[in-house]
DNA sequence: TGTGTGACGATCG
DNA sequence: GCGATCGCCACAC
């Protein structure tokens, strides 16, 4: 049952590019004036995790999610750090640099 | 159909 | 400045 604002999720985390991450917050946002956690619960039950690159999305502080550690945060961040994303501390992504607009 | 949960954010203390 | 609690809406059972 994917609602407009599910499926607005999933396109817009899918849109977000190698080296760039997006923070729940702004995901929220575009997908519709949503609450940040619903982005999480989303995305949690994504049905395409081929096209949506949760690693991607962080946190507004920055830093990985608490619950998607599929293998560990810090490898989480070693895949964004490989893609080309810039990182301030361990395990915190740095917005300034690494964050995506949508165009 | 209704209740509970949930990968966060912001505000209160 | 840090910790804990509330709120928000969609999805699963």
């Amino acid at each position: 049952m994917k609602s407009d604002t599910t499926e607005r999720v999933y396109d817009i985390v899918a849109k977000i590019p190698q080296g760039k991450v997006m923070t729940y917050k702004a995901v929220a946002v575009k997908a519709g004036r949503i609450n940040p956690r619903l982005v999480g619960v989303i995305l949690h039950q994504n049905s395409d995790p081929q096209k949506v690159p949760c690693h991607r999305v962080v946190r507004s502080d920055g830093k990985i999610a608490n619950g998607y550690a599929f293998g560990g945060k810090v490898a989480q961040l070693t895949r964004l750090r490989k893609e080309g994303v810039v990182f301030s501390n361990a395990g915190t992504v740095d917005l300034v640099k690494s964050s995506w607009n949508v165009a």
